[in-house]
RNA sequence: GGACCCGUAGCUCAGAUGGAUAGAGCGGCCGCCUCCUAAGCGGCAGGCCGUGGGUUCGAAUCCCGCCGGGUCCA
């Protein structure tokens, strides 16, 4: 609604300017600093006024007096030096409100999201975390604005970290696949935690021995030609651990369409098509000189602006500027193979992988996986988006642009320009917390702000081990306060406050910003935080609740409160401020999608959250003897609850029915 | 050598395409449970928006330099 308005007056205001003085400036809208200025602020007039070569109030006065009335608007006002301030009509704006919304449905274009993306060799840790919110919480906000969603994990089983595991397995604890295929049907060892340990000692041993790394060489030729004993563990430790991960993320609820496997690709070929199309092209060439003879590759010129200018005459530095794609051994880079993953995610590679059902969720969807022989059943198509967003953390942002170079060079420039790298800053451990953790830090990290998340170095806060402190310290308080009801269900909970403090505290940052993690601040269920947001949710269930306990319907609103009556009651100025707070969720959803920052949303939340409590503790909802206001208060709880409830599972906050 | 990010209250962070008196949470201090759940509400204290220039009617926001921290460049 809120937004509907602000685009209808955007529009009167063009229009009439264009009318009136053959100008067509930007239309700012903004929100007054200060409510009593009214809801939207016009600041279109101090443009106007250099234009014009006259005083920006006078401009403003004029445009205020002569614009035509606009549905919704009630006064335009001129203020300061030449604002023009807009009142709403506030019964017909709330009138709207009442009315059912339009369920929204996935139509269109397809876009891809791709996130989590975690090498299955280890358990999933707190940057991992950060990834798969963020991500979960695009493709929600993209749902929710009518958007078809597709949610790609992709899994890189071929990789180095896959090849140290199974190297250690197999190399230093002398176990065969057979061995360790029975460890992961252990249900009482927690896999992914034993190799979290086992990657972290084979990765201090590689340091120590170097001559051991040839382990890591042999194992992973084993895995990439797939063949041999090594091969087979590299299937059965990458499938055990991807299986973990969707665990974890299924307890955050976190859910995927499909898990394209990086062996596919190797056994599909999708380089070599790659390969001839970008030789084909020209995007790349066999270097015959220097010291990357016999490399294929891409010039810095199509990846990096700057260097266009700087390529002439100067010398090259000590570190590379062409991007090597094929080495001169023959073998391709990282980015060549995603250069090919990504033509096919845009459906322009001319290849598809087979599928095969991966897991069913208890929701009833159903992730599929990639596989190189077809399986001779139907199943659903993936990839051909017309959109990727990659949610990959801030230091592939030189990978992310060299394959979006290779989409331009390809001469695919409308894909290039809808490939998104959806970057944010890592997750980082304060010294404090690795003191927590019982970690030593060297003489030159205890100097630093915060330390790295490591996987290699088995520095790190596991997703699950987090998860679990926050269901105990949820469940102590839910446990205390409602001592009647069963154990599960203070259980179910607990888990659903755990899911929504961990949710928003990974949003509750902008995308830039590095979360150096803190336990306290992590574990806090209050202030600013998830618990926060769902309690007030809560609150405002428990109301409508009690109502019925007491033996009272709740109210016919559209009968009951008419528009005189709402009118009436909006004259108080509290209630209208409360009621145009929470009725701006699809505008912030909008704002916060072009802006690309998830956390908007969360701040959002909380103010709403905040705007509730408040008229909580103001007004007695359920004692209040005037039939008029209790039929309106009730009316605005209800609002409230739908909206904030709204606004919680685009963030994937679960909205408990008691806390 | 080049590129990107960050620097705002004691701490952790917001701050819309430049706009009216720079905000929130935590921590500190003072209040509020006979009343829909105190995971709550109210109040007080706390700021050279790193720094020096520039652009502008107007800069935390845009541009340049510098300082400090972080990251990336097979």
């Amino acid at each position: 609604m809120f937004l509907s308005l602000e685009k209808r007056l955007r529009e009167a205001v063009a229009a009439h300017i264009r009318q009136t003085y053959q100008l067509d400036p930007p239309i700012v809208v903004e929100s007054p600093k200060q409510a009593q200025f009214g809801e939207l602020a016009l600041p279109v007039c101090f443009t106007l006024a250099k234009e014009l070569k006259r005083p920006p109030r006078k401009i403003a006065e004029e445009v205020a007096a002569a614009m035509p009335p606009v549905d919704g608007v009630a006064a335009l006002e001129v203020a300061g030096a030449g604002y023009i301030n807009v009142r709403f009509d506030r019964a017909a704006y709330a009138a709207s409100l009442r009315k059912p919304k339009d369920s929204v449905t996935a139509a269109g274009e397809k876009i891809i999201v791709e996130h989590t993306n975690i090498n299955p060799n280890k358990a999933a840790h707190i940057g991992h975390l950060r990834n798969a919110v963020l991500g979960d919480t695009l493709v929600r906000m993209l749902r929710a604005l009518g958007k078809q969603v597709e949610v790609q994990n992709y899994i890189d089983n071929t990789g180095v970290q896959v090849a140290d595991v199974v190297a250690a397995f197999h190399f230093v604890e002398q176990k065969s696949p057979a061995e360790v295929q029975a460890i992961v049907d252990d249900p009482s060892v927690r896999f992914d935690y034993l190799c979290w340990d086992l990657y972290a000692r084979v990765s201090a041993r590689y340091a120590a021995e170097p001559e051991t790394k040839q382990w890591r060489a042999s194992t992973l030729k084993a895995i990439e030609e797939d063949h041999g004993e090594l091969a087979e563990m590299g299937r059965v430790v990458a499938s055990a651990i991807v299986n973990r991960h969707l665990d974890t993320m299924l307890r955050l609820g976190i859910e995927y369409d499909v898990l394209p496997y990086e062996s596919e690709i190797l056994h599909l070929k999708f380089w070599a098509a790659c390969f001839e199309l970008l030789k084909q092209r020209g995007a790349i060439h066999l270097e015959q000189q220097g010291k990357l003879k016999g490399c294929w590759v891409m010039p810095a010129s199509l990846f990096d602006e700057d260097h266009k200018e700087a390529e002439e005459g100067e010398e090259e530095g000590e570190f590379e500027q062409d991007k090597v794609i094929v080495r001169s051994d023959g073998t391709v880079t990282y980015v060549g193979k995603d250069i090919a993953y990504t033509l096919w995610k845009f459906g322009l590679l001319g290849r598809d992988f087979y599928y095969e059902p991966f897991r069913d969720y208890p929701s009833g969807h159903r992730v599929w996986r990639s596989v190189s022989v077809d399986p001779g059943a139907p199943t659903p198509s993936f990839g051909d988006g017309a959109g990727v967003f990659n949610v990959i953390d801030v230091r592939q942002s030189y990978l992310q642009d060299v394959v979006k170079a290779g989409l331009q060079a390809l001469g695919y420039q409308n894909e290039a320009q809808r490939f998104v790298h959806f970057s944010y800053e890592m997750v980082a451990l304060t010294p404090r917390c690795c003191a927590e953790l019982g970690i030593e830090l060297s003489d030159e990290d205890k100097r630093r702000p915060f330390v790295e998340v490591s996987g290699r170095k088995g520095l790190g806060v596991k997703a699950d081990d987090l998860l679990d402190m926050l269901v105990r310290g949820a469940l102590s308080e839910v446990s205390s306060r409602h001592t009647a009801l069963p154990a599960e269900k203070q259980e179910e909970i607990a888990r659903q406050i755990a899911v929504g403090a961990l949710r928003y505290f990974m949003l509750r940052f902008t995308r830039t910003t590095v979360i150096a993690f803190d336990f306290q601040e992590a574990l806090s269920f209050e202030g600013e935080t998830g618990p926060y947001v769902q309690y007030a949710a809560t609150r405002a269930r428990n109301i409508l609740r009690k109502l019925s306990e007491r033996g009272e319907e709740i109210p016919d609103f559209a009968a009951e409160l008419t528009d005189a009556a709402l009118a009436r009651q909006l004259e108080s100025e509290d209630f209208w401020q409360l009621l145009l707070s929470a009725s701006r969720m699809e505008w912030t959803i909008d704002r916060a999608i072009a802006a690309g920052e998830p956390a908007q949303l969360a701040r959002y939340a909380f103010q709403v959250a905040q705007t509730f409590n408040n008229f909580y503790h103001q007004h007695h909802i359920l004692n209040e003897t005037d039939r008029e206001r209790k039929v309106f208060l009730l009316w605005m709880t209800q609002f409230f609850l739908h909206e904030l409830v709204t606004l919680m599972d685009v963030m994937g906050l679960p909205a408990p029915e008691v806390m």
